[in-house]
DNA sequence: CATCCACTAATCAAACTTGACTACTGCCAA
DNA sequence: TTGGCAGTAGTCAAGTTTGATTAGTGGATG
């Protein structure tokens, strides 16, 4: 899975009905072109793949109001809600080192119930200590890490960043269980979106000093 | 840069002339498929577009010994190293997230002289230092962090990254110029490569426990 | 009052990635 | 002796991603 799927489904309910620049523009917002695929050719396609799965219902619009060609605006169906969830429970429960989805999952983590979202983490950290251990008892020769060379300090990384993220994890659990953001069902939630007509502060041109991609 | 060409690179340049499949086998002994894209078909189509830009020199050869179709052998070019060296010290000066550059490179350090790779590494980890504090001035909003509500985790999650990072490169150079491992220079370099008809104990079918992808 | 710039919105070709598939050899077992 | 399996080596079509480009509107500017 990419990350693109759960963002354009999240941006576009969040929106309840949404265009494509609208969903790129949310996009920018959270800084997601920085640490995503989340670049205009990839929303676009993502959005008439959605749709063409059914996961989207599409609106022929009249012209914007605002220049530029007509624009087609986006609604989330039942189906799409489902895919949803789906890929936003798995973001938040399995550990892989991409690093784009798990931020994606973030990001929407409050549209979950506080209970399932801390429940899932949970179950995150587990995954994380079982590969954690899978890799050490793999990857280890038995003749004592001196066999691998330099090539052991790729793992000795893996397991570095595994442990971080376990640590981060575990503040994270912590202050969702300390009752810190909204929640589903717990009355007017958080919205990251852009109003209309809000200028948006991390444009796409933005770049970080040292940020040589 | 996806990590693909570096790894590439690197792999034909160990051997001094090689196959697409031995290639193959080499990232796979990396772990390779496991945290970057080297899957065949990306191996293969990088070796012809490295070939057509004049990185690498095609040669064809006799159908193979061990059956299969006829192999065609690779050897890489003197634009090709220069290349080469360009990707790697980029891969280790510059800061950015994507882990598989990062790992690639780090496979490959000890082709540059010990000196190099300290001096690279530290560059990195002032690279990693601006990137943090750019990130905090332009990301923390001026009326204090709850603006952006669960979205400024995913902003903690990336600081927590970088110094998880931070931390895991000042172990590298502190063992690196404690003198562990050979670089280049220092007598009979540390091959990663599989030597011709050993078993690779880590073949594509590998999976990790938990390793929900 | 023409034209240049900035913004909105989307498209496109080229490059890349994926996963399944082909094709060929040698060997072993029934 | 045949048929099936394991291993070697690579190809292919379908899908995805990238970066550049198109195209329309409105406002400013000389």
């Amino acid at each position: 899975m990419s990350a693109i799927r759960l963002l354009v489904l999240g941006a576009v309910r969040q929106h309840g009905r949404a265009h494509g620049y609208q969903v790129r523009g949310d996009l920018e917002y959270w800084g997601a072109h920085e640490w995503s695929n989340a670049k205009p050719g990839s929303i676009y396609h993502a959005l008439k793949q959605l749709a063409k799965q059914g996961l989207l219902r599409e609106h022929e619009t009249a012209p914007s109001t605002a220049g530029g060609p007509p624009r087609t605006e986006y609604e989330i169906t039942e189906a799409g809600t489902e895919e949803y969830f789906r890929l936003l429970r798995e973001a938040l429960t399995s550990y892989d080192q991409k690093t784009d989805v798990k931020s994606a999952a973030i990001g929407f983590v409050v549209d979950l119930p506080r209970a399932e979202a801390a429940a899932l983490l949970k179950e995150r950290i587990r995954g994380i200590e079982e590969w954690r251990s899978a890799v050490t008892e793999h990857y280890v020769p038995e003749d004592g890490p001196e066999q691998l060379g330099h090539i052991g300090e790729i793992m000795n990384l893996w397991l570095h960043t595994a442990d971080a993220e376990a640590a981060w994890t575990r503040g994270l659990i912590a202050r969702i269980e300390g009752g810190a953001y909204t929640f589903a069902g717990e009355g007017e939630p958080f919205v990251g979106v852009l109003a209309e007509g809000e200028e948006n502060p991390y444009a796409t041109e933005e770049r970080h000093p040292g940020d040589a991609r």
